[in-house]
DNA sequence: CGCGCAATTGATTGATGTCAATTGGAGTGG
DNA sequence: CCACTCCAATTGACATCAATCAATTGCGCG
């Protein structure tokens, strides 16, 4: 096992704005509690009041809701590099839970270290700050995506996404990636049934765009999926500037 | 015509924390340049560049996105107090419109002043950075409401919450308030039909939970509505408590 | 009075959910 | 190596929800 350090971030944050060596210095400082979860373990529960944000080092987390009646929203992914739970540094109560999706190990920073950081140095609050706003940005999109999107673009549009931001980190290379999903977890994301969720991606297969076998995900034509989905990258934010 | 202050900002941040003098008096102190708009103007267009954010004083507006074929969607809705265009400091291209869904006052704060006031005062910047991460627990519960609930609970839902925020503010009162919104906007919010909105509408007119004649709403037994949505207000954060 | 927009209605089509099997593959114990 | 089990993927039949199309009604306003 490698060691976990927190370039991750250092390299999220950078590709959006230039750290000093201070600014990763601090970052580099912060002290990290790593922790491995199985598919499906709760890593912050709805409800609670974490004292510590957590960013995720390997693998695919995911915010969680439950309706009363007990059906299950995905309401965003996560994959490296993420501070999932900034939340909690100012929300306080958990207004949803974030879950292990797959296998994966995240990391955990006490609160006060994270506002003794971004008491130092506010232009790396304004870079948390910045992640949060995206992610607000990404969940804007799946409203759309919801609601106004066919469902076969609304999958075309997420494997878009998912293929930029894990090409960001990394992660994803000529069109293919590694996406450990369950079309049980595909249906929660995209708010369908696991049945119709099946036959939306047989659908998707046949236009030949992507080849999705197990977990193995190979965009053959990104332009020509891009276009069924109505996907601009932009509100990703993945562009370096002075923030 | 009243003269315009920033009074909706600061009862708005003071349901969350409690503000200093001083810090009343850093808000107070911020230049406005106050701008009234019609019902369909774009306040705020996307793929701009903002240089100022927009703060909601009277009437509602909402975020807005398009699909390639044309559709609508309102991502969310904004009120009195409501600093809806925050995101423009960091994200600085739109990925989405701001639009005035009904007649409304909106005053502009240049980002260099909102910068200056958050570096003079970082608590005000950490109780800027919450309201974007309270629109974010809006929008997740859109999300779900969308993915997993049905059009009634969906509706009754944005109802329980659109109670809550308005009571906040002022702007309700004994289950009273005014929401002048067509049923189109509603369809554009809820992710539905023009059609079907009007249909839901009735079914839950039918329930008896809730009186709405033109523009006027009067829930008449709100846990009986909150019951029938599955609402719990704490992603609305509306305590206070030392962020 | 008549225009225009919003609300409402009815009929129909189409999309998606639900129910119930069946298939396929990976791991496990004999 | 062969059952056997478990879980995920897939399929078919059917029911239901919601969109669409096309009028019609109602209301505020010049």
């Amino acid at each position: 096992m490698t060691i976990a350090t927190l370039g991750p971030l250092i390299r999220a944050l950078e590709h959006r704005d230039v750290l000093t060596v201070e600014e990763r210095t601090l970052i580099e400082a912060l002290p990290m509690t790593v922790r491995g979860y199985r598919r499906g373990d709760v890593i912050v529960a709805e409800g609670s009041r974490p004292s510590a944000s957590c960013l995720v080092l390997s693998g695919f987390t995911g915010r969680v809701q439950f309706t009363v009646d007990g059906k299950r929203q995905i309401t965003e992914l996560h994959m490296s590099g993420d501070f999932v739970d900034l939340h909690g540094l100012l929300l306080r109560v958990m207004d949803h839970s974030v879950v292990a999706l797959s296998d994966c190990e995240v990391t955990f920073v006490p609160h006060e270290n994270i506002r003794q950081m971004i008491t130092d140095a506010p232009h790396l609050g304004r870079l948390l700050w910045l992640s949060t706003l995206i992610d607000g940005a990404i969940q804007r999109n799946a409203i759309t995506g919801m609601g106004r999107r066919s469902s076969e673009a609304h999958l075309a549009h997420l494997l878009c996404e998912l293929y930029v931001r894990l090409e960001a980190v990394g992660l994803a290379e000529d069109g293919r990636f590694d996406l450990p999903l369950t079309q049980e977890q595909l249906a929660d994301i995209l708010g369908l049934s696991i049945v119709h969720v099946n036959r939306t991606l047989q659908e998707l297969r046949r236009t030949g765009l992507v080849v999705w076998q197990g977990s193995a995900v190979a965009i053959i034509d990104f332009d020509g999926l891009a276009e069924l989905a109505g996907f601009d990258p932009v509100y990703l934010n993945l562009f370096n500037e002075p923030r």
